[in-house]
DNA sequence: CTCGAAATGGAATAAACATTCCATGCGGGA
DNA sequence: TCCCGCATGGAATGTTTATTCCATTTCGAG
């Protein structure tokens, strides 16, 4: 019985066992089906559940589970909980505890203030996580791929983000240009047909950027806008949106998932670039 | 035996449980005490263990461990782990599992490398809550608190978070100002008795943002510098340095940890200038 | 429609585990 | 020094939980 086609070496890690999910996912029975499904949405409750809750939350019966993990290769459901709670701490194994910490100075500390920054950052990336759709990222990419200049604007707050954008193609030798409006000089008509005009905003929008981001939409450049709304002034043909909420802690945000997705954008249109 | 002293209400929180054992630590027999230690330094541990595991950890018998349960309020060890596997799903919900989803649209997609900014902004961010020292950041609140202009300074990848200085500054009317080398000038003049500096720098550090550095401490200005290495130009008197250890993924980071230490700053600095 | 193989659910069994109890040890006060 | 009371560890117990087995159902091929 050693060489059967069931026989196979059962996952050593966490994501071992995600791809095996996916690679036998659609050739098991329905029951089957059922629970590798549950499991691939639930993986972080495995270390903390018992086969008769995890059972229950897929909606099949105990022994179901337990003959589904000895599917995937473990011995029985010890076995792959086993792996599952050692490979547990990395996630935020004293994270809580430094940042209870750091409250713990008092409620208007700067430690205090800073640990809801951290906070808000982490939730925003994990938001961004969930949010962003490949698809139109993807999109986004090609456009600026494909660009002539790339025009970057954002002002007030927006702004930083604008900024690490030139820096960042700058630094790939791609041909980028900053309007940030130094002397009120409006630089729209440097922007020429082929190029493309990447945009920061958020609400309550700036006049300026949005001005701009309709000037080029008109003239038939692309246009790809980084902003945190679905209907803002940016839900027309020929702009190409990409949303990022932003948690903001008091009227300020730190603005990590923003820049996050900003430097992520650049590099892939400089690798793409650079590698043509 | 309802108003014994040791009927205490137990606690409902994670928050409440580290309270807890921090304020009854010390009052605590030896082996009573051995499991608030161990508790206290392994929290993230106690939804996936066992009393045997948990006992043999903090080197006391099971049978010590469940009675500390008791002494904190807890009917058992059953009700406290209960409490702690509950407590657990907020933290990182499918996070992992979204993460894995966005890398697998291919090795060199967009949304891969975004999962990787991701990743390294969440880990950036966990280290700073337990990098930073209070102590650090209160001196630094307090010397940009009594300074009469705030003068900024940042330039390459570091001046989008001199740049959100600048702007948050301005929000909260805080007289700032930003030394953005437009034009080449070199506004070092405009620094006078009774300013600050604020510096953003990373190695290799830009020889502009350390003379500026140098010379206001020289002129026995107060300089505060948000930077990355503790052995870098700015371990000298006079300069209060700011330790933020970003990673970055490639040749370039998303800044997520710096720019939330410098509005946690910012924001300290206005919440106290304008309540005096 | 019929047969056979695979799948399924539920009940029975076995293992792991939490919890309690009690005998022993240890330290502090008289 | 002796005694008392609390603290402690280990064994016994009862409960929860994993695991296996088997009767019944479902599905697909002929």
């Amino acid at each position: 019985m050693a060489s059967e086609t069931g026989a196979v070496p059962a996952p050593q890690s966490v994501e071992e066992f995600q791809e095996r999910l996916r690679e036998l996912g659609p050739s098991l029975p329905r029951r089957m089906r059922d629970c590798a499904g549950y499991l691939e949405r639930n993986v972080d409750r495995i270390a903390v559940s018992t086969v008769a809750q995890l059972a229950e939350g897929a909606g099949v019966a105990p022994s179901a589970m337990m003959r589904f993990c000895q599917v995937l290769g473990f011995s029985g459901f010890s076995e792959m909980q086993r792996m599952f709670r050692e490979a547990y701490s990395p996630g935020l194994p004293d994270y809580s505890t430094r940042l209870e910490l750091l409250r713990e100075e008092g409620r208007d500390s700067p430690s205090a203030l800073l640990a809801e920054f951290i906070e808000s950052g982490r939730s925003s990336l994990e938001n961004l996580a969930g949010s962003i759709e490949p698809a139109a990222l993807e999109a986004a990419v090609r456009v600026l791929t494909g660009a002539g200049v790339i025009h970057l604007a954002g002002l007030r707050r927006a702004f930083p983000v604008a900024a690490y954008l030139a820096y960042a193609f700058e630094k790939m030798q791609i041909p980028a240009m900053l309007h940030d409006q130094t002397g009120r000089l409006d630089h729209r008509h440097a922007m020429r047909a082929g190029d493309a005009l990447l945009v920061v905003t958020f609400a309550p929008y700036t006049p300026e950027t949005v001005a701009m981001a309709e000037s080029a939409a008109a003239a038939g450049l692309p246009v790809v806008a980084i902003t945190d709304r679905a209907d803002g002034p940016f839900a027309r043909p020929g702009i190409l949106p990409l949303l990022v909420a932003e948690a903001d802690f008091g009227a300020f945000r730190a603005l990590s998932a923003t820049l996050s997705l900003a430097i992520a954008l650049a590099v892939s249109v400089g690798t793409r670039r650079n590698s043509a």
